[in-house]
RNA sequence: GUGACCAUAGCUCAAGUGGCAGAGCAUCUGGUUGUGGCCCAGAAGGUUGUGGGUUCAAGUCCCACUGGUCACCCCA
Protein backbone atom coordinates (compact mmCIF):
# COMPACT_ATOMS: atom_id res chain seq x y z
CA UNK A 1 0.00 0.00 0.00
CA UNK A 2 1.45 3.43 -0.88
CA UNK A 3 1.43 5.84 1.93
CA UNK A 4 2.38 9.97 2.34
CA UNK A 5 6.00 10.10 1.89
CA UNK A 6 8.42 10.16 4.93
CA UNK A 7 7.57 13.58 7.05
CA UNK A 8 4.46 14.55 4.82
CA UNK A 9 1.02 14.25 5.92
CA UNK A 10 -2.21 14.31 4.56
CA UNK A 11 -4.51 17.53 5.62
CA UNK A 12 -8.14 15.19 6.54
CA UNK A 13 -11.44 16.80 6.50
CA UNK A 14 -11.44 16.92 10.13
CA UNK A 15 -8.10 18.85 10.20
CA UNK A 16 -9.60 21.74 8.26
CA UNK A 17 -11.84 23.43 11.24
CA UNK A 18 -7.92 24.28 12.60
CA UNK A 19 -6.79 25.10 9.48
CA UNK A 20 -9.47 27.64 8.26
CA UNK A 21 -9.25 28.98 11.39
CA UNK A 22 -5.47 30.07 11.69
CA UNK A 23 -5.49 30.83 7.49
CA UNK A 24 -8.61 33.22 8.22
CA UNK A 25 -7.07 34.88 11.32
CA UNK A 26 -3.18 35.17 9.40
CA UNK A 27 -5.66 36.90 6.42
CA UNK A 28 -7.90 38.90 8.78
CA UNK A 29 -4.39 40.06 10.81
CA UNK A 30 -2.87 40.85 7.81
CA UNK A 31 -5.23 42.88 6.53
CA UNK A 32 -5.79 44.92 10.10
CA UNK A 33 -1.52 45.80 9.66
CA UNK A 34 -1.94 46.97 6.08
CA UNK A 35 -0.07 43.88 4.51
CA UNK A 36 -0.58 42.64 0.67
CA UNK A 37 -0.44 39.02 -0.13
CA UNK A 38 1.86 37.49 -2.84
CA UNK A 39 2.48 34.20 -3.74
CA UNK A 40 5.52 33.03 -4.99
CA UNK A 41 6.74 29.36 -6.70
CA UNK A 42 7.61 26.53 -4.85
CA UNK A 43 10.22 25.95 -6.27
CA UNK A 44 13.06 28.40 -7.26
CA UNK A 45 16.01 27.94 -9.42
CA UNK A 46 18.73 26.63 -6.83
CA UNK A 47 21.29 29.39 -7.01
CA UNK A 48 18.60 31.51 -5.26
CA UNK A 49 18.96 29.87 -2.25
CA UNK A 50 22.26 29.26 -2.05
CA UNK A 51 23.46 32.63 -2.78
CA UNK A 52 20.47 33.89 -0.60
CA UNK A 53 20.48 31.86 2.64
CA UNK A 54 24.27 31.02 2.21
CA UNK A 55 26.65 28.35 1.99
CA UNK A 56 27.44 26.88 5.72
CA UNK A 57 23.89 26.90 6.76
CA UNK A 58 22.28 24.07 7.93
CA UNK A 59 19.26 24.56 4.72
CA UNK A 60 21.78 24.81 2.00
CA UNK A 61 24.35 22.24 3.24
CA UNK A 62 21.85 19.35 4.32
CA UNK A 63 18.20 20.30 3.91
CA UNK A 64 17.27 21.32 0.40
CA UNK A 65 14.87 19.18 -1.72
CA UNK A 66 17.10 20.32 -5.14
CA UNK A 67 16.77 18.01 -8.19
CA UNK A 68 17.52 18.57 -11.90
CA UNK A 69 14.45 18.60 -14.26
CA UNK A 70 13.45 17.84 -17.50
CA UNK A 71 15.22 20.71 -19.47
CA UNK A 72 18.43 20.55 -17.36
CA UNK A 73 17.45 23.19 -14.82
CA UNK A 74 18.59 23.10 -11.49
CA UNK A 75 15.67 23.11 -9.14
CA UNK A 76 15.10 23.44 -4.88
CA UNK A 77 11.59 22.96 -3.52
CA UNK A 78 11.26 26.04 -1.59
CA UNK A 79 13.07 25.69 1.77
CA UNK A 80 11.90 28.89 2.64
CA UNK A 81 10.25 31.86 1.60
CA UNK A 82 12.49 35.25 2.07
CA UNK A 83 14.79 34.75 -1.05
CA UNK A 84 11.69 34.33 -3.44
CA UNK A 85 9.96 37.06 -2.36
CA UNK A 86 13.17 39.57 -2.46
CA UNK A 87 13.33 37.73 -6.19
CA UNK A 88 9.73 38.75 -7.04
CA UNK A 89 10.51 42.23 -5.45
CA UNK A 90 13.20 42.56 -8.00
CA UNK A 91 11.85 41.02 -10.99
CA UNK A 92 8.63 42.82 -10.59
CA UNK A 93 10.40 46.46 -9.99
CA UNK A 94 8.41 46.72 -6.46
CA UNK A 95 10.96 49.69 -5.54
CA UNK A 96 9.03 51.80 -7.27
CA UNK A 97 5.87 50.95 -5.48
CA UNK A 98 5.65 52.83 -2.18
CA UNK A 99 7.73 52.16 0.14
CA UNK A 100 8.27 50.09 2.55
CA UNK A 101 6.51 47.11 0.46
CA UNK A 102 4.66 45.14 2.99
CA UNK A 103 3.75 41.50 2.03
CA UNK A 104 2.93 38.16 3.30
CA UNK A 105 2.58 34.61 1.93
CA UNK A 106 0.81 31.29 3.21
CA UNK A 107 2.02 27.76 1.45
CA UNK A 108 4.12 24.88 1.45
CA UNK A 109 8.01 24.77 2.48
CA UNK A 110 10.46 21.65 2.00
CA UNK A 111 13.09 20.73 4.41
CA UNK A 112 15.00 17.33 4.16
CA UNK A 113 15.11 16.26 8.02
CA UNK A 114 14.62 13.58 10.21
CA UNK A 115 11.00 14.37 10.93
CA UNK A 116 9.85 14.88 14.55
CA UNK A 117 6.70 16.33 16.95
CA UNK A 118 6.41 19.57 15.09
CA UNK A 119 8.67 18.76 12.23
CA UNK A 120 7.65 18.07 9.13
CA UNK A 121 9.97 18.15 5.20
CA UNK A 122 6.92 19.53 3.86
CA UNK A 123 5.17 21.90 6.42
CA UNK A 124 3.24 25.34 5.79
CA UNK A 125 4.51 28.77 7.19
CA UNK A 126 2.88 32.22 7.17
CA UNK A 127 5.20 34.27 5.93
CA UNK A 128 5.93 38.51 6.51
CA UNK A 129 8.39 40.59 4.89
CA UNK A 130 8.83 44.29 4.94
CA UNK A 131 11.32 45.34 2.25
CA UNK A 132 12.48 49.49 2.09
CA UNK A 133 12.72 50.73 5.20
CA UNK A 134 14.99 50.44 7.73
CA UNK A 135 13.12 52.11 10.92
CA UNK A 136 12.99 49.72 14.07
CA UNK A 137 9.43 50.28 14.08
CA UNK A 138 8.98 47.89 10.91
CA UNK A 139 10.83 45.59 13.29
CA UNK A 140 8.44 46.14 15.84
CA UNK A 141 5.66 46.24 13.58
CA UNK A 142 6.58 43.12 12.22
CA UNK A 143 7.30 41.20 15.40
CA UNK A 144 3.66 42.55 16.88
CA UNK A 145 2.10 41.17 13.77
CA UNK A 146 2.71 37.81 14.90
CA UNK A 147 2.34 38.44 18.14
CA UNK A 148 -1.57 39.85 17.36
CA UNK A 149 -1.73 36.37 15.31
CA UNK A 150 -1.20 34.39 18.13
CA UNK A 151 -3.08 36.33 20.79
CA UNK A 152 -6.38 36.42 18.42
CA UNK A 153 -5.96 32.42 17.83
CA UNK A 154 -6.12 32.73 22.03
CA UNK A 155 -2.87 31.27 22.58
CA UNK A 156 -1.25 31.45 26.20
CA UNK A 157 2.45 31.19 27.75
CA UNK A 158 4.17 33.22 25.10
CA UNK A 159 7.35 33.95 25.06
CA UNK A 160 9.66 36.42 22.97
CA UNK A 161 13.02 36.57 22.62
CA UNK A 162 15.30 38.97 20.98
CA UNK A 163 18.70 40.03 19.58
CA UNK A 164 21.20 41.63 17.70
CA UNK A 165 23.43 40.32 15.78
CA UNK A 166 25.13 43.72 14.44
CA UNK A 167 25.87 44.37 10.81
CA UNK A 168 28.67 43.99 8.34
CA UNK A 169 30.51 46.80 10.04
CA UNK A 170 30.52 45.58 13.95
CA UNK A 171 29.45 41.91 13.44
CA UNK A 172 33.28 40.90 12.21
CA UNK A 173 34.85 42.47 15.06
CA UNK A 174 32.73 40.52 17.95
CA UNK A 175 33.56 37.88 15.95
CA UNK A 176 37.13 38.14 16.22
CA UNK A 177 36.75 38.58 20.05
CA UNK A 178 34.27 35.59 20.21
CA UNK A 179 36.70 33.41 18.51
CA UNK A 180 39.82 34.82 20.48
CA UNK A 181 37.68 33.78 23.75
CA UNK A 182 36.65 30.37 22.21
CA UNK A 183 40.85 29.89 21.48
CA UNK A 184 41.07 30.23 25.34
CA UNK A 185 38.79 27.55 25.73
CA UNK A 186 39.19 24.75 23.20
CA UNK A 187 39.79 22.06 25.14
CA UNK A 188 36.42 22.42 26.92
CA UNK A 189 34.40 22.52 24.16
CA UNK A 190 32.37 19.90 22.10
CA UNK A 191 33.48 18.98 18.68
CA UNK A 192 31.00 20.74 16.88
CA UNK A 193 31.40 23.92 18.57
CA UNK A 194 35.06 23.46 17.36
CA UNK A 195 33.72 22.95 13.40
CA UNK A 196 31.52 26.19 13.87
CA UNK A 197 34.04 28.06 15.39
CA UNK A 198 35.94 27.62 11.87
CA UNK A 199 32.43 27.62 9.50
CA UNK A 200 30.00 29.95 11.61
CA UNK A 201 31.41 30.92 14.63
CA UNK A 202 28.31 32.86 15.85
CA UNK A 203 26.40 29.78 15.65
CA UNK A 204 28.60 28.51 19.12
CA UNK A 205 26.42 30.46 21.00
CA UNK A 206 23.05 28.38 20.71
CA UNK A 207 25.21 25.33 21.06
CA UNK A 208 23.16 23.06 23.61
CA UNK A 209 25.81 20.65 24.94
CA UNK A 210 25.93 20.15 28.57
CA UNK A 211 29.73 20.93 28.66
CA UNK A 212 29.62 24.05 26.47
CA UNK A 213 27.12 25.73 28.60
CA UNK A 214 29.70 27.51 30.85
CA UNK A 215 31.92 28.63 27.94
CA UNK A 216 28.78 30.35 26.41
CA UNK A 217 27.80 31.69 29.62
CA UNK A 218 31.42 33.62 29.56
CA UNK A 219 31.16 34.48 26.10
CA UNK A 220 31.11 38.25 25.29
CA UNK A 221 27.67 39.24 24.33
CA UNK A 222 27.41 40.94 21.10
CA UNK A 223 25.37 43.90 21.67
CA UNK A 224 28.01 45.31 23.55
CA UNK A 225 29.90 45.52 20.19
CA UNK A 226 27.62 47.02 18.26
CA UNK A 227 28.39 49.96 16.11
CA UNK A 228 26.32 53.28 17.01
CA UNK A 229 23.94 52.31 13.96
CA UNK A 230 22.94 48.97 15.56
CA UNK A 231 23.10 50.03 18.53
CA UNK A 232 20.83 52.61 18.25
CA UNK A 233 18.75 50.62 15.74
CA UNK A 234 18.26 48.04 18.77
CA UNK A 235 17.58 50.21 20.82
CA UNK A 236 14.65 52.26 19.02
CA UNK A 237 13.59 48.24 18.48
CA UNK A 238 13.02 47.74 22.58
CA UNK A 239 11.61 51.31 23.01
CA UNK A 240 9.29 50.53 20.49
CA UNK A 241 8.29 47.06 21.80
CA UNK A 242 8.24 48.85 25.34
CA UNK A 243 5.69 51.42 23.97
CA UNK A 244 3.26 48.59 22.79
CA UNK A 245 3.46 46.66 26.33
CA UNK A 246 4.71 43.78 24.08
CA UNK A 247 7.03 42.08 26.53
CA UNK A 248 10.28 40.37 25.42
CA UNK A 249 13.60 39.10 27.07
CA UNK A 250 17.13 39.61 25.50
CA UNK A 251 18.85 36.82 24.64
CA UNK A 252 22.49 37.01 23.64
CA UNK A 253 22.36 33.36 22.61
CA UNK A 254 19.78 34.04 20.08
CA UNK A 255 21.75 34.06 16.32
CA UNK A 256 20.00 32.17 13.98
CA UNK A 257 20.86 29.90 11.62
CA UNK A 258 20.92 32.13 7.84
CA UNK A 259 23.82 34.51 6.75
CA UNK A 260 21.34 36.89 5.70
CA UNK A 261 20.22 38.33 8.85
CA UNK A 262 21.72 41.79 10.07
CA UNK A 263 20.52 43.95 13.48
CA UNK A 264 17.18 42.25 14.76
CA UNK A 265 16.79 38.84 15.14
CA UNK A 266 13.87 37.25 17.16
CA UNK A 267 11.59 34.42 17.82
CA UNK A 268 8.68 33.08 19.38
CA UNK A 269 7.84 30.27 21.51
CA UNK A 270 4.90 27.96 22.90
CA UNK A 271 4.28 26.10 25.64
CA UNK A 272 3.88 22.01 25.71
CA UNK A 273 4.02 21.56 21.63
CA UNK A 274 7.45 19.33 21.97
CA UNK A 275 11.29 20.29 21.74
CA UNK A 276 10.27 21.73 18.45
CA UNK A 277 8.65 24.99 20.21
CA UNK A 278 9.03 28.01 17.67
CA UNK A 279 6.13 29.03 16.79
CA UNK A 280 7.96 32.38 14.97
CA UNK A 281 11.08 32.83 13.80
CA UNK A 282 12.86 36.07 11.79
CA UNK A 283 15.03 38.59 11.60
CA UNK A 284 16.25 41.36 9.57
CA UNK A 285 18.35 40.97 6.64
CA UNK A 286 19.50 44.65 5.20
CA UNK A 287 22.58 42.78 2.82
CA UNK A 288 20.18 40.55 1.17
CA UNK A 289 18.83 42.18 -1.69
CA UNK A 290 22.33 43.45 -2.62
CA UNK A 291 23.22 40.38 -2.40
CA UNK A 292 20.86 39.13 -4.71
CA UNK A 293 21.91 42.00 -7.29
CA UNK A 294 19.83 44.57 -6.40
CA UNK A 295 20.13 47.69 -5.26
CA UNK A 296 20.90 48.24 -1.68
CA UNK A 297 17.47 47.84 0.48
CA UNK A 298 16.85 46.93 3.73
CA UNK A 299 14.90 44.47 4.73
CA UNK A 300 12.79 42.28 7.63
CA UNK A 301 10.43 39.27 7.78
CA UNK A 302 9.18 35.95 9.48
CA UNK A 303 8.32 32.48 9.02
CA UNK A 304 5.91 31.37 11.14
CA UNK A 305 5.20 27.48 11.06
CA UNK A 306 0.98 26.55 10.77
CA UNK A 307 1.48 22.93 11.82
CA UNK A 308 3.10 24.20 15.00
CA UNK A 309 0.36 26.62 15.87
CA UNK A 310 -2.31 23.95 15.39
CA UNK A 311 -0.45 22.00 17.36
CA UNK A 312 -0.33 24.63 19.98
CA UNK A 313 -4.30 24.92 19.55
CA UNK A 314 -4.59 21.51 20.23
CA UNK A 315 -2.27 21.28 23.51
CA UNK A 316 -3.67 24.12 24.69
CA UNK A 317 -7.42 23.06 24.41
CA UNK A 318 -8.55 25.59 21.96
CA UNK A 319 -11.24 24.43 19.98
CA UNK A 320 -11.83 25.96 16.21
CA UNK A 321 -15.23 27.03 15.13
CA UNK A 322 -16.87 24.21 13.42
CA UNK A 323 -17.14 24.45 9.33
CA UNK A 324 -20.53 24.72 7.43
CA UNK A 325 -22.40 21.55 6.82
CA UNK A 326 -24.91 21.50 3.91
CA UNK A 327 -28.44 22.49 5.31
CA UNK A 328 -30.39 20.12 3.03
CA UNK A 329 -30.61 16.51 2.26
CA UNK A 330 -33.00 15.43 -0.88
CA UNK A 331 -34.03 11.81 -0.12
CA UNK A 332 -36.54 9.96 -2.65
CA UNK A 333 -38.93 6.89 -2.58
CA UNK A 334 -38.96 4.95 -5.80
CA UNK A 335 -36.58 4.48 -8.43
CA UNK A 336 -39.04 6.81 -10.78
CA UNK A 337 -38.59 10.05 -8.57
CA UNK A 338 -34.89 9.75 -8.86
CA UNK A 339 -34.43 11.64 -11.77
CA UNK A 340 -37.04 14.00 -10.30
CA UNK A 341 -34.84 14.07 -6.58
CA UNK A 342 -31.73 14.87 -8.85
CA UNK A 343 -33.36 18.01 -10.26
CA UNK A 344 -34.35 19.20 -7.31
CA UNK A 345 -31.09 19.00 -5.40
CA UNK A 346 -29.42 21.09 -7.99
CA UNK A 347 -32.30 24.07 -8.02
CA UNK A 348 -31.44 24.22 -4.46
CA UNK A 349 -28.10 24.85 -4.98
CA UNK A 350 -28.45 26.87 -7.70
CA UNK A 351 -30.80 29.17 -5.27
CA UNK A 352 -27.79 29.15 -2.99
CA UNK A 353 -29.22 26.48 -0.57
CA UNK A 354 -26.39 23.64 0.44
CA UNK A 355 -28.07 20.40 -0.01
CA UNK A 356 -26.87 16.97 -0.26
CA UNK A 357 -28.55 14.19 -2.43
CA UNK A 358 -29.58 10.59 -1.99
CA UNK A 359 -27.28 8.28 -4.22
CA UNK A 360 -27.98 4.98 -5.23
CA UNK A 361 -31.16 3.15 -4.45
CA UNK A 362 -31.07 2.90 -0.83
CA UNK A 363 -33.92 2.90 1.78
CA UNK A 364 -35.64 5.87 3.14
CA UNK A 365 -34.38 4.82 6.09
CA UNK A 366 -31.06 4.98 5.28
CA UNK A 367 -31.17 8.20 3.40
CA UNK A 368 -32.47 9.58 6.83
CA UNK A 369 -29.87 8.08 8.52
CA UNK A 370 -27.52 10.13 5.78
CA UNK A 371 -29.04 13.21 6.63
CA UNK A 372 -28.87 12.92 10.17
CA UNK A 373 -25.10 12.03 9.77
CA UNK A 374 -24.79 14.89 6.96
CA UNK A 375 -26.15 17.37 10.19
CA UNK A 376 -28.74 18.69 7.70
CA UNK A 377 -31.30 20.74 8.61
CA UNK A 378 -34.12 19.60 6.67
CA UNK A 379 -34.62 16.52 4.54
CA UNK A 380 -36.51 17.16 1.87
CA UNK A 381 -38.74 13.58 1.02
CA UNK A 382 -39.72 12.99 -2.81
CA UNK A 383 -42.18 10.30 -3.40
CA UNK A 384 -44.64 9.23 -5.77
CA UNK A 385 -47.01 10.26 -3.44
CA UNK A 386 -45.29 13.50 -3.35
CA UNK A 387 -44.80 14.14 -7.23
CA UNK A 388 -48.23 13.39 -7.93
CA UNK A 389 -49.53 16.06 -5.19
CA UNK A 390 -47.47 18.82 -6.71
CA UNK A 391 -45.36 18.63 -2.90
CA UNK A 392 -42.55 17.70 -1.18
CA UNK A 393 -42.39 16.22 2.29
CA UNK A 394 -40.10 18.61 4.37
CA UNK A 395 -38.83 17.17 7.64
CA UNK A 396 -37.38 19.10 10.43
CA UNK A 397 -34.46 16.90 11.63
CA UNK A 398 -34.23 19.00 14.55
CA UNK A 399 -37.97 19.75 15.20
CA UNK A 400 -38.72 16.29 14.10
CA UNK A 401 -41.68 17.92 12.90
CA UNK A 402 -42.68 17.37 9.05
CA UNK A 403 -45.04 18.95 6.38
CA UNK A 404 -45.84 19.01 2.91
CA UNK A 405 -44.72 21.96 1.07
CA UNK A 406 -46.01 22.79 -2.60
CA UNK A 407 -42.92 22.49 -4.77
CA UNK A 408 -43.26 25.48 -6.71
CA UNK A 409 -42.86 27.36 -3.20
CA UNK A 410 -40.10 25.14 -1.23
CA UNK A 411 -37.34 27.49 -2.52
CA UNK A 412 -38.86 30.53 -0.33
CA UNK A 413 -40.16 28.56 2.48
CA UNK A 414 -36.92 27.11 2.81
CA UNK A 415 -34.77 30.35 3.02
CA UNK A 416 -37.52 31.81 4.84
CA UNK A 417 -36.77 29.25 7.27
CA UNK A 418 -32.91 28.85 7.40
CA UNK A 419 -32.60 32.37 7.18
CA UNK A 420 -35.56 33.30 9.49
CA UNK A 421 -37.43 31.88 11.61
CA UNK A 422 -34.78 28.52 12.47
CA UNK A 423 -34.84 27.86 16.00
CA UNK A 424 -31.02 26.81 15.28
CA UNK A 425 -28.39 28.66 15.60
CA UNK A 426 -25.57 26.06 14.72
C1' G B 1 23.40 11.72 9.76
C1' U B 2 23.01 9.58 15.33
C1' G B 3 20.08 7.34 19.34
C1' A B 4 15.74 5.31 22.02
C1' C B 5 10.97 3.21 21.77
C1' C B 6 7.12 1.07 18.83
C1' A B 7 4.40 -1.87 14.65
C1' U B 8 -2.54 -6.84 15.43
C1' A B 9 -9.39 -4.60 11.37
C1' G B 10 -10.51 2.34 9.01
C1' C B 11 -9.61 4.09 14.62
C1' U B 12 -8.46 2.69 19.98
C1' C B 13 -6.74 -1.73 21.82
C1' A B 14 -7.10 -7.28 23.71
C1' A B 15 -5.12 -12.35 22.76
C1' G B 16 -1.03 -15.80 31.15
C1' U B 17 4.82 -19.07 30.64
C1' G B 18 4.39 -20.28 22.12
C1' G B 19 -1.67 -23.68 21.23
C1' C B 20 -8.28 -22.10 16.45
C1' A B 21 -6.88 -13.69 15.75
C1' G B 22 -10.94 -10.97 19.25
C1' A B 23 -13.70 -6.52 21.38
C1' G B 24 -15.40 -1.44 21.39
C1' C B 25 -16.03 2.60 18.08
C1' A B 26 -16.80 3.63 12.91
C1' U B 27 -19.09 1.52 8.05
C1' C B 28 -23.14 -1.22 5.54
C1' U B 29 -27.88 -4.04 5.98
C1' G B 30 -32.23 -5.29 8.64
C1' G B 31 -35.71 -4.70 12.93
C1' U B 32 -40.84 0.14 9.99
C1' U B 33 -44.17 -1.30 1.55
C1' G B 34 -42.07 5.76 2.84
C1' U B 35 -38.93 8.29 7.89
C1' G B 36 -33.00 10.11 11.29
C1' G B 37 -30.96 10.24 16.50
C1' C B 38 -31.52 5.86 21.29
C1' C B 39 -31.88 0.56 21.26
C1' C B 40 -31.51 -4.52 19.12
C1' A B 41 -29.81 -8.14 15.32
C1' G B 42 -26.61 -9.28 11.42
C1' A B 43 -22.77 -8.44 7.65
C1' A B 44 -18.36 -6.78 5.88
C1' G B 45 -13.62 -5.63 7.37
C1' G B 46 -6.78 -9.25 8.83
C1' U B 47 -1.18 -12.58 4.46
C1' U B 48 -0.87 -9.81 12.84
C1' G B 49 4.54 -4.00 8.64
C1' U B 50 8.08 -7.22 5.17
C1' G B 51 11.53 -11.29 4.70
C1' G B 52 14.02 -15.13 6.98
C1' G B 53 15.03 -18.45 11.35
C1' U B 54 13.78 -21.71 15.87
C1' U B 55 9.53 -25.13 16.82
C1' C B 56 4.89 -30.47 15.99
C1' A B 57 2.92 -25.41 16.40
C1' A B 58 4.87 -18.23 16.15
C1' G B 59 0.68 -12.26 16.85
C1' U B 60 3.89 -14.18 20.87
C1' C B 61 10.88 -16.29 20.70
C1' C B 62 15.53 -14.86 17.45
C1' C B 63 17.78 -12.02 13.16
C1' A B 64 17.49 -8.57 9.22
C1' C B 65 14.84 -4.94 6.68
C1' U B 66 10.96 -1.28 6.15
C1' G B 67 7.92 2.17 8.36
C1' G B 68 6.25 5.18 12.48
C1' U B 69 7.03 8.00 16.96
C1' C B 70 10.14 10.79 20.10
C1' A B 71 14.87 13.02 20.97
C1' C B 72 19.82 14.99 19.15
C1' C B 73 21.82 18.28 15.16
C1' C B 74 19.04 22.33 13.37
C1' C B 75 14.71 24.80 13.06
C1' A B 76 8.84 26.77 11.71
Amino acid sequence: MYTAPRGTHDILPEEWPYWRYVINNIHETAALFGFEQIDTPIFETTSLYIRGVGEGTDIVDKEMYSFQDKGGEEITLRPEFTAGVMRAYLEHGMRVRPQPVKLYSIGPIFRFERPQAGRYRQHHQFNVEVIGEQDPAVDAEVISVAWHLFKRLGFRGLSLQINSTGCPKCRPGYLKELVAYYRQHENEICDDCKRRLERNPLRVLDCKNEQCQPVIAGAPHITDYLCDDCKAHFAGLRAHLDAIGLSYTVNHRLVRGLDYYTKTVFEVYAEGIGAQNAVCGGGRYDGLIEELGGPPTPGIGFGSGIERQILTMKEQGIEPPSLPKPKLFVAHVGEATHVEAFRLTMKLREAGLSALYGFGNRSLRSQMKSANRAGARFALILGEDEIAQGVVTVRDLEASTQEAVPRDQIIAWLQDKLLFGAPSGA
